[in-house]
This record gives structure tokens, sequence and C-alpha cells, in this order.
RNA sequence: GUGCCCGUAGCUCAGUUGGAUAGAGCACCGGCCUUCUAAGCCGGGGGUCCCGAGUUCGAAUCUCGGCGGGCACGCCA
């Protein structure tokens, strides 16, 4: 789905290295896999070529040599100029007509714009958020959920099958925790007088889900066995919690298509089964530790130190063959699963289902277990090439200068919905995919609050307003556009500037292509940027004395088209963010004079 | 100690998978509104791309070795 602007000059390059080879002039044993790229140099033509450079070492000929055949073998018609430059560089300059033809491309697709042609008949799953329902999805989530959401619009866009999963760590310790302390505060709601326990949650919300449990239910629980009160506030708490977690995320602007119950595959044997078919491939062994564990000397404040006489043996899974740094147990001693062996379990379920590809957005502190989900993959003959995990980084929330602690335990969170509230929901993602998920960095609350004004999602939304308030205007003006370009008004637009939008706007494509094969929505923001500044460059540059609406009927269409053309480009670059495209901006609040 | 991630302008960060003279925003200085929004534009200062080797036509980018910061290294989830 490369643009056509990109594709008249690889074909224009290969036909003629092609007919070069058919000439005797190369021996060409493959065809290099050249570039063809814009130059950061806007002087340097509109694609920058590498082909004589790769090819200079198989045919020990100079680049410029070889650059020179190429020039002297060119037949394509959509090209205007070709030149050599620096090391060797083919630098292509194609016809006005061709450029401006972007315009036309882009109207006539609408809203497929910027969307692969063809679904490429890929089912992919993306896994993201995955937050236990044991309290709110707090900004510890809040990358992970954005970006997540981001790489799924994104995957979405490059034509592939996407679902987005939510899986519950409804199972375990955690959960039984939040259990006992709804009991509690169920208790309290009738003056009883019990003290939450140390690791139990202090926090407000689980006070709210008492109450709602003594709302809903009386004094049933007061008197009754724990055999019967815990099951009922686990999943009541539970389910509480999901309720809240399914509307921040909804604020957000996050969907999932399947919630995913870690719980459930204990209950459906899942879990079980999924042991039965390591222990029929020979994949495990019982032993009292792992046969190839690790004796490196550890930090003696590391975890693993300080639980080291927890670990009594067990049923042990071959991942150390694979890629681990050693094997792991999956049953303990007494034959219960741990939280691998339930998320091996889930993992096969993705590729029972169907997906070809799974994506797992996770933070980086559960890096380390990404070898042993893959090596536990590759145990059941399936390629972990399929999976791909993007770790998002641990980020840090600052407000006047200072770290934002937050600790769950204690009580202090600091929750989504909270920081959607202070900043709003753009500004929120866009502070997040404005960076690379794999490096940290700080979320400063003070610089995208107090500066909101000149806060960067403003400078993009603005610049979609911008067309929209553009052909609104020429409604007005009684020289509305219609959606259809002649190629006559179309070769008006011939300002440099013009000609440079036309370009960026037909690359859109590309971009969308490999951010979504790098799987780095960030670089969709990136491009938008340049595409906005060349716009707001080209507006002002312009505004007294080559106006988009004129009295040249044929130059305003041509404008107005290309207008057009840049407002459904940004409609689709935003879409794919997920940030909102807005029609109009009111003019921000004036500032307090700072002189 | 071992593994993974990061180190680019005063600050926050990009850098098109190895390309040409390393960019943007913020901050600072100086300009631009009678016309389609000045939430914008133009100009200026500001760099040991952490350090050192190596790979090649060519390195911020790849390899190795250091230094600095973060996250992990559990039969918690």
């Amino acid at each position: 789905m490369a643009t056509p602007m990109r594709h008249h000059v690889r074909k224009a390059v290969e036909d003629t290295l092609q007919a070069l080879k058919a000439a005797g002039a190369l021996k060409l044993e493959a065809m290099p896999a050249f570039s063809v790229d814009p130059p950061k140099q806007e002087s340097h033509g509109d694609f920058s070529v590498n082909a004589a450079m790769m090819l200079a070492k198989p045919e020990g000929k100079k680049p410029r040599d070889i650059a020179e055949l190429i020039v002297k073998g060119l037949t394509s018609d959509a090209i205007a100029k070709v030149e050599i430059a620096g090391p060797g560089f083919l630098n292509f300059t194609l016809k006005d007509s061709v450029v401006q033809q972007t315009a036309l491309e882009v109207l006539k697709l609408g809203d497929a714009y910027g969307r692969a042609h063809a679904k490429t008949g890929t089912r992919v799953m993306v896994e993201y958020v995955s937050a236990n329902p044991t309290g709110p999805i707090h900004i510890g989530h809040a990358r992970g959920t954005f970006v997540g959401d981001a790489i799924a619009r994104l995957l979405d866009a490059a034509g592939h099958e996407v679902t987005r999963e939510f899986y519950i760590n409804d199972y375990g310790k955690q959960v039984e925790t939040l259990g006992r302390t709804v009991y509690k505060r169920y208790q309290q709601t009738f003056g009883e007088k019990v003290e939450l326990g140390p690791g139990e949650y202090p926090a407000d919300y689980v006070i709210e889900i008492g109450k709602k449990l003594s709302a809903r239910d009386g004094k049933k629980w007061l008197a009754a066995p724990e055999s019967e009160w815990l099951p009922e506030c686990i999943s009541f708490g539970i389910e509480q919690n999901l309720e809240m977690i399914r509307a921040s995320l909804e604020k957000a602007g996050v969907r999932h298509d399947v919630f995913s119950s870690e719980a459930a595959l204990h209950h459906s044997g899942a879990v079980k089964g999924v042991v039965d078919v390591y222990k029929k491939r020979d994949a495990t062994y019982e032993a009292d530790e792992a046969r190839n564990r690790k004796n490196t000397e550890r930090n003696a404040e590391s975890k693993a130190a300080q639980y080291a006489d927890r670990q009594l043996g067990g049923t042990f899974l071959k991942t150390g063959e694979h890629g681990d740094d050693e094997d792991r147990i999956i049953l303990r001693k007494d034959g219960t699963a741990v939280y691998l062996t339930a998320d091996l379990a889930y993992h096969k379920s993705k590729f029972d289902r169907g997906f070809d590809r799974c994506i797992d957005v996770f933070g980086a502190d559960h890096g380390g277990h990404v070898p042993r989900i893959r090596a536990g993959m590759r145990l059941l003959g399936i390629d972990d090439k399929r999976m791909e995990f993007v770790l998002v980084q641990i980020m840090r929330i600052v407000r006047n200068g200072e770290e934002v602690k937050v600790s769950k335990r204690k009580g202090t969170l600091f929750e989504l919905d909270d920081l959607i509230e202070e900043v709003g929901a753009d500004v929120c993602r866009f502070t997040f995919l404005m960076r690379t998920a794999n490096a940290q960095f700080d979320f400063d609350l003070d610089a995208v609050t107090k500066r909101s004004s000149d806060n960067p999602v403003f400078y993009f939304q603005y610049g979609h307003a911008r067309c929209a308030q553009i052909l609104k205007k020429a409604a007005e003006a009684g020289t509305p556009f219609l959606g259809q370009v002649t190629t006559e008004q179309l070769a008006t637009l011939t300002l440099p500037e013009e000609r440079m939008l036309l370009k960026r706007i037909s690359l859109l494509p590309d971009v969308v292509a490999g951010a979504a094969d790098a799987l780095e929505p960030h670089r969709v923001l990136y491009y938008c940027q340049e595409l906005i500044a060349g716009f707001h460059q080209y507006y002002s540059k312009y505004k007294q004395t080559e106006r988009v609406i004129s009295d040249d009927a044929a130059k305003t269409q041509g404008r107005l088209a290309m207008v057009a053309a840049l407002k459904q480009t940004l409609k689709a670059a935003f879409g794919i963010l997920g940030v909102s495209a807005p029609e109009y901006m009111e003019a921000p609040p004036e500032e307090a004079e700072a002189k």
C-alpha cells in the first residue's frame, strides 16, 4: 500500500535495473533492497534512492558510475528530474501533475484514505490494560491503556482483523484480600468494630463496595461462615471494580472486545489441560528445584532472596531449553497451579481461538515474564514469532517539580479518572502517544495543565479546525467545495508550499504501514506534526497574497481540494491516535499580561 | 552480581529500521493581526548525539567494552 508516488519511483528504478541487466551492463544477481525515501532536505527532490550505493559492492563498480547508468536508462514518464548527489544518491523529482494527483486520490478514497486497500486476512489479538480487578485503573495502567488502544487502532488501519482483549486477574491471593476487605467494610456499615489488617485495601472505593453489599443483601452475611461470605465478597468486589474499570475505559475512549477471566481458566480445566499437554510432550519433570537453577549471586534485597525459603519443589516446565534463564515451576508440591501456569493456558487459548498474531502490551516490570511465555508456547509447538510484546516503561507523575507517590496499600491512588478529569482525555492520550513506549518519561502535570493553551495537542487540533473553517467559509462565500476537482484546477497548485503539502499528504499510507509494522503509534503523531506545521506556514505566508478563497475560480477550487484532502488526512491520522478532530476551536482565554 | 530498557539543545522528547549540513515543542531574545481563527507565523542564540574502540562508501542508529539512570531477577499476581 505504498503511496502511488513512491511506487512510481521504485518501479522506474527496478525496470531500469532489469533493462541494464538484459543489456549486459549490470550482473544484477539479485534485486537490491534499496530504499525510496523522502530526503530530509526538500531541495534534494521528492524521493531519494540508494540503489547505486547498494550495488557498488556486488557489481564491483563505483556508486556514482552505477548511478549514471541508471539515470541514462530511465524511461518513466512520471519523473521530471533525476540528480546524482552525494556519495551516489539518486534524487528524483516527480512531475507536478503526479504530485497534484494526490489530492484527487485522497478525496476519492475519503475515509478509506490511510487505511490498507485490502484486508491482510491476519487475525491479531492485542491484549492490553489487564489490570487486577482489585481496584480502579490508576496511572500505573494509563500508559499501557492508551498505547495498547492506539496499537489496536493502527493494526486495524493496516488491514488486520483486530480483537482487543482485557485479561482479568481475578484469581489468587489478591482478590481474596479484596474479598476480606470488602467483608470488613460491609461489617462496618452495621457498626461492627473491625480493623483492616496489613495488606488489605484501605482506599475509599472498597468502603463504597461494602455499602453497596449491605444495601443489596442487608445483614445476610453477618452471621454466615467464611466459606459462604468470602466467595460472595470476592465476586461482588470484582464485579463492582470491573464496572468501575469499564466506566473509566469508556471515558478514556478505550474499548475492549473481550474480557477474559483467569479464574475461568482454572474452573474450566484449561489450566490443568495445558499441564497435561506439557506432560504428554515430556516437557516437565518433578523436582525440589529447577535442574538448571542459576546460582548467580543475587542482590540480598531482591525478592528472590527474600522468598527463597518458600520454594518447596513441584512440577517444573523445561523453559530453560527454549531461551528462558532456567526452568520454571508450574505446579506446587500440593498440586496447585501458579500464576505462570494460568498465563500459559491463557496464551494457548489465544492461538486455539485462531489468532495468527498475539500482541501483549504490558508494563516493563513484567519484562521478565516474556521469555517464560515464549518458551512455554514453543514447548507447545507454537512458533513464538507469532507473539510480540510491547513493554511500556514505568512513568513518573510529576507535580510542582516533585514525583507524585502512589501506593495501593496505603490507599493513595491516582486514578485514571482523576488524570483525565484534570488534563482532559485528548491531552492525556496525546501526552502518552508522543513518546515511544519503551522509554521512561515524566508526566509533568504542570506542563500539560498550566500551559494548556499551548499544549501540542491543541496545535494539532487547530490544524484540522483551520481546514474545516476554510471549507465552511468557502461555502458561505458562494464558492463551496463540492468534493470534486478537475486536472485543470489541480494544475493551479504551483506554489512550492502547495507541492510540499501534497507530497506530505501522500505519505500517510506509508507512515501507517511503517508504524503498524513497528507497533509504534507515535510515528503517526510526528507525521501529523510535520503536516500541520507545513500547513500553518503556508497559510501564514500567503495570508495577504494568495488566499485559498479568491476571485480565481479554478485556483480556489484547486486549493479547496488540497485543504479538503489535508483535512481528510488529519482526520484519518487522529482516528488512529484516538484524538478528536474538532471542526471549530474557541479562541483561548486571554492570558494575563506577563510583561 | 545477572538480564532487559534508556542516555540527543537549559527542560520534555523525535530522529523514516545504516544515509547527505542532527530536528520539534517548552523556556529565553526580537519581529508579524483592517481580510479564511495570532491555539498561528518568521528570525536569533543554544550540541563532546554519555565516553572509548570496532564494522563500511557512510554510524545518533549496528557490535564489543566502560560510565550513569530505571525495571526486573518469587512456588505474588
